[in-house]
RNA sequence: GGCCUGUUGGUGAAAUGGUUAACACAUUGCCCUCUCAAGGCAACAUUCACGGGUUCGAAACCCGUACAGGUCACCA
């Protein structure tokens, strides 16, 4: 037995598996050599990310192209910014933006697939095999160092202004001999786990990004903790042993990971494991106050975090489709050429990923997303908002219960027509555009009072009123019954159309848009609404004269 | 500060050495029109961060400069 197998045997006396014991566990994967198995790694810290969200949408993707595996881990190994349930809620959340990944983690009681555990706490035992391994082959070694120590190597760092960190000859712990270690573990003092790098920092080597393209990195030479002094393994750790088990075949993550790109290579050399192949996303940007640009965030941005759309009601296609621009620059194009062509058939390629940060535009989204809505039918929109409404509105889901076919009939105004109007961005816009067909709602408008025109004499209003009454019949055809407005408007000195306005500016003071105006902001309470001839024709013969009568007795 | 990455209009971007620098969002104007929402048409970068070079020819290639972003933890 040598020296190093000796501390190692100190320091994890319990773990007797070896690091082959555990490669036979998780053997490759059946699938094609084409099929890409992506994953998407949150830690569990608040709510899901917009970020995130692309990333997770990229990942999913790319897996599904190529008929590979997407699949889910959960990585909380810092406790201390640890938000409980938060990995349940960003599970949900996911899920919610249909992408369901094939195997990972759902909940604390149900995982999927036979690479797990797929939570990286529970997976220590894994993690404490695969060091005590790196131990017994000299490829890592306990660091005894306080925190107040690593302060001070910084601060004499910083002062000689040279590159902060635990390397070569500041890496003191490094050159204690497995005895004089075994000796410290024995005695009790704290430790944790570091990589010996045999990297120089001044050598390069080359890497491909699928993203960023070819780089030409140095190489790394710090010795980096790979253990916590809780146990529980660093960042890059966990990624060298759970991409290699779970076998990642393209790890596809933010660009801020980029810098320690070249540890990551090291490690998975130094351990023998295959390479995975790496696309490094850009970060989603912001102005911010002083017109800097700066990551979307959580803390500052509403629209940082996915339940921002989620509440307002935004179509999650919609959402989607507009990451989809920002990820693959040709996405905008087929999306125009394939309107309503589920954004499942576009083929994502890194060629068309962007290399640095969009920064966020809400207006797109909301394009986006009014397009999204008028596309869908009359029952469709019905649907999705009671949906929604069922969760985020309970004045719209009220409404809807009262009579489901009416407020079908509402969503479907002039969707037949060749251009469907685009009245809405998201279902929480819908109950405030359509409040006044139902007669409660309408009462509420009509005691805060109409906003008729002060130019509008009580004479004039009766009189339209009185017309309206009298010739406008219902039962006609759209055109037809408009055109008879027009002609009932001219007896009463309306101009059917501005140039007679413009020309007879003796005959006419006000036109048929004036007469309409009238008719609509009475019935509506608004100046602007869909087609007042649907609107009418919903509200019913009874309840128009209702209202017109109740405005004309109160004049 | 070191290292890495990037820079085409207000925004997302196309164009990978060859005529007027696509397209989409936003904005503005006009048309259509019962209002609105649409829709149609048009305007919006004499120029691709700046300076130099290579070339018959550059937004594209090379070199500098500037600016921006990322990163330098027992956080991910």
């Amino acid at each position: 037995m040598n020296e190093y197998t000796r501390l190692a045997d100190t320091i994890f006396p319990n773990i007797k598996e070896t690091l082959e014991d555990i490669e036979k566990k998780y053997p490759p994967r059946n699938i094609s050599s084409s099929a890409e198995v992506t994953r998407f790694a949150p830690s569990p810290t608040g709510f899901l990310h917009t970020g995130s969200l692309c990333t997770a949408m990229i990942a999913k993707k790319v897996a599904k192209d190529s008929k590979g595996i997407f699949y889910l881990r959960i990585e909380d190994t810092d406790q201390k910014r640890e938000v409980a349930g938060s990995d349940e809620q960003v599970t949900k959340e996911l899920i919610k933006f249909n992408i369901v990944p094939d195997e990972g983690y759902f909940s604390e009681v149900l995982e999927k697939g036979k690479y797990g555990p797929y939570k990286q706490s529970k997976r220590e035992y894994i993690y404490q095999v695969i060091v005590k391994h790196m131990i017994s082959q000299g490829m890592a070694y306990p660091c005894f160092c306080s925190f107040e120590e690593l302060d001070a190597i910084r601060k004499i760092q910083e002062a000689k202004k040279e590159r902060t960190g635990y390397y070569g000859e500041y890496a003191t712990c490094r050159n204690l001999t497995p005895g004089e270690a075994i000796s410290r573990v024995q005695a009790g003092i704290p430790y944790v786990i570091r990589f010996k790098s045999k990297g120089n920092h001044m050598e390069h080597f080359a890497i491909h990004d699928e993203v960023k393209g070819d780089l030409n990195l140095s190489q790394n030479d710090m010795d980096i903790v790979l253990l916590k002094s809780d146990g529980l393994p660093t960042y890059h750790f966990a990624h060298l042993v759970d991409d290699h088990f779970m076998h990642t075949t393209i790890v596809i993550r933010g660009e801020e990971w980029l810098a320690s790109l070249p540890i990551h290579i090291e490690l998975f050399d130094t351990l023998g494991f295959k390479r995975v192949k790496y696309a490094h996303l850009p970060v989603i940007m912001k102005i911010d106050e002083t017109g800097k640009k700066r990551k979307l965030s959580k803390r500052k941005d509403p629209e940082a975090a996915v339940s921002f759309f989620l509440e307002a009601g935004y179509p999650v296609e919609a959402l989607m489709d507009y990451l989809l621009t920002i990820a693959n620059s040709n996405y905008e194009q087929w999306m125009l050429a394939n309107p309503g062509v589920s954004s499942d058939e576009f083929k994502f390629s890194f060629a068309h990923t962007a290399s640095d940060g969009a920064l966020f535009d809400l207006d797109k989204i909301k394009n986006i997303s009014k397009d999204n809505l008028a596309r869908k039918s009359g029952e469709q929109l019905t649907e999705y908002a009671y949906k929604w409404s069922k969760e985020y509105s309970k004045d719209l889901k009220e409404i809807i219960d009262r009579d489901y076919n009416y407020f079908v009939k509402i969503m479907s105004i002039e969707k037949d027509k060749e251009n469907p109007r685009k009245d809405y961005e998201n279902y929480g816009e819908i109950f405030d555009k359509v409040k006044f067909f139902y007669d409660d709602y309408y009462e509420e408008i009509y005691n805060k009072g109409l906003d008729l025109r002060s130019d509008f004499s009580h004479e004039l209003i009766k009189k339209v009123i009185a017309n309206f009454i009298e010739y406008s019949d219902m039962k006609l055809k759209e055109e037809d019954w408009f055109e008879v407005c027009k002609e009932n408007a001219k007896q009463i000195g309306f101009a059917p159309n501005k140039k007679e306005l413009k020309n007879n500016p003796d005959i006419y003071k006000y036109m048929i848009a004036d007469y309409m105006e009238i008719i609509r902001v009475i019935i509506t309470g608004r100046k602007n609404s869909p087609n007042l001839y649907y609107c009418l024709n919903i509200i019913g013969l009874p309840r128009i004269l209702e209202r017109l009568e109740k405005v004309a007795g109160n004049l």
